[in-house]
DNA sequence: GGAACTTACTAACACGTTTTAGTAACACGC
DNA sequence: GCGTGTTACTAAAACGTGTTAGTAAGTTCC
């Protein structure tokens, strides 16, 4: 049933007209004069053989592909497990769709991702991209400032040119500690979602420093403790914590995916959430408001700061400069039932 | 900084031959004569100049645009909470980065998916596409079988020609069911993953039954129910099936994202997991084993799917037919701690 | 009643590649 | 010395669109 690609051309010939005009036309082209038949014509033999514009053609002519990337540099593993990019995609996809773009996925190796973050944008793959969780250390991103790629952050990064959307890691970090100090909780532990060569860990961390000093509680370093994304390294980090002999009754666990495995580690060791070990986490991930007991938690808005990002991208595309260099979402602290009062 | 794009024709020039030939050295195009300095030129003026090319003008060319499209029906709120999805697309991009290719992530929603499906691929946006969670009702699905557009399906759809990747949904379930029936458990309801329009879900009731039939237990209706993909609607589902007033001992959950809130429910309910009722999942999810108590459940190799639907994929797109119409991949019942003997 | 403008279109080029059809030069066999 | 092959390349067409520069006809202005 090989039915042979409709091009503009057989919608001209079938109007009568030439395939300029049917461009005109169809692409709703103004400041032009075509007669109110004509266009009709033009419609109908386009709705009869049912063309469908060739976008690749479209790209080439126009230099644009209206196509925007989502570029994670996590490997596969990462990836895999993570609670976020669900919601994430859920965003980009809402705004993407409203205005007729495409969204395409990559992900960057630590190999050679010096050079990849460019290629994607020269080979004319992708208008501009939207970068998820920027390492500070990522020497590939000074040549990306330095080039006029289309770029938005999802997270910070300190001094950079590029264009970022992101919350405010440490304030929120500090209202979820200070939430733990009213409770009485002295002795606090902090498990990082990451390593701090990504931002938002060495932010929550300066939160949850602000908020014992806030207290006048000296910081114990022994206390603090960088994981890894996932689950696991959440389990692996309380067992260290566990085993340092250390005494606390509360841990501020920045990301609830760890904390998934910050509380599979204390129930293995015989501590009971919230009776021995008050938590809060950080994000509010789908699952964190059904785990046992339901988590108290940092509301970051995933959903929204995609698609704020997305605007804030699709703004630079169309030439409009956004007033501000970064924009803040705001958080806002979930109280469930991992506290208990001391 | 505006640096020009570079093109064959600049690579060209540098090398004093024809575009052709850069085209022919650079695609290491085989069957053709090029003496091997002249390759050495080619090769190292295009070095020299940093020479990308243009993936848009490449696709125009060759008719291939060197992308594949995931195409999912779900709106965006399912897909915000799906656990599945980050393993999918790190399974997908596994398979596309060896290959050379991207992955276009679309979201077709349930008013105008007719034509949908169709206009990516006419479009030339993408070369093929796998199809998430497809529905058994899906008229659009029809009109994609009868075009010769390079589809797989995750997921089993009866009686269509498509080629698919899947699990043995129904065996695995009785797998799970019989595991309960093995424990001494009698009154088993299920909470399946998914309205029934969505293959899997009435799959893994009939493999429900076939575990209660096979051990002479009869069917009860009352007992069955469907949830919609998220906690929410175990929970939910939980509810009506405590408020029925029906006796029961462990219930099967087709969905371990839905398991979530069926464990929530029973919790605000008073009923402990596994003292007073225990629960079967499905699908094993990142944080199914990290969950209170770890979640006995069957694992969907969820990352193996989306590979080998990949690479069925790729297959066609090489004119490859594969031996199979669907491949199926094993499951596992993983036993934790989320049921008791009776 | 001619210059200036407006309307309604179209011819032709541009986008940057792949690929087909060729060509020129040289070698080989007889 | 003439066909036949082979090697090493190139000119030009093709892919399907957007867009610029232009044209012919009709209208307005004074």
């Amino acid at each position: 049933m090989a039915n042979k690609r409709i091009t503009s051309q057989d919608v001209a010939n079938l109007a009568g007209v030439s395939r300029t005009t049917v461009s005109l036309v169809l692409n709703e082209v103004k400041g032009i004069h075509i007669s109110p038949e004509t266009r009709q014509k033009v419609q109908d033999a386009a709705e009869q053989l049912g063309y469908i514009p060739n976008a690749t053609a479209q790209a080439l002519a126009t230099r644009r592909t209206r196509a925007i990337g989502l570029v994670m540099t996590r490997s596969p593993h990462h990836i895999a497990s993570d609670a976020f990019l669900p919601q994430i995609i859920g965003g980009l996809l809402d705004v993407i769709r409203e205005h007729k773009l495409r969204l395409l996925i990559e992900s960057v190796d630590e190999n050679h991702r010096d050079r990849a973050y460019l290629d994607l944008v020269h080979a004319k793959h992708i208008d501009g991209m939207i970068l998820l969780t920027p390492r500070m250390d990522d020497a590939a991103l000074s040549k990306l400032e330095e080039s006029d790629v289309p770029t938005v952050l999802m997270g910070k990064l300190n001094g950079t040119r590029l264009f970022s959307v992101d919350v405010n890691n440490r304030l929120a970090a500090k209202i979820a500690v200070d939430y733990l100090l009213d409770l009485g909780h002295t002795r606090i532990a902090c498990i990082s979602n990451a390593p701090d060569s990504y931002s938002a860990s060495p932010e929550r961390v300066l939160g949850y420093m602000d908020a014992l000093e806030g207290a006048g509680i000296a910081v114990d370093e022994a206390l603090i403790f960088y994981a890894d994304f996932d689950p696991q390294s959440g389990f692996e980090r309380t067992e260290a914590l566990l085993q340092s002999g250390k005494t606390f009754t509360a841990i501020f666990v920045a990301s609830d995916n760890v904390a998934m495995g910050v509380k599979a580690a204390l129930r293995a060791a015989g501590r009971r959430v919230p009776e021995d070990i008050s938590i809060v986490g950080f994000d509010d991930i789908p699952w964190a408001q059904y785990s046992d007991p339901p988590l108290t938690t940092v509301r970051l808005p995933a959903q929204e700061l995609a698609r704020t990002a997305c605007m804030v991208l699709l703004d630079i595309l169309q030439g409009v400069v956004p007033e501000q260099k970064m924009k803040i979402l705001g958080t806002e602290l979930v109280v469930r039932q991992s506290c208990r009062k001391l």
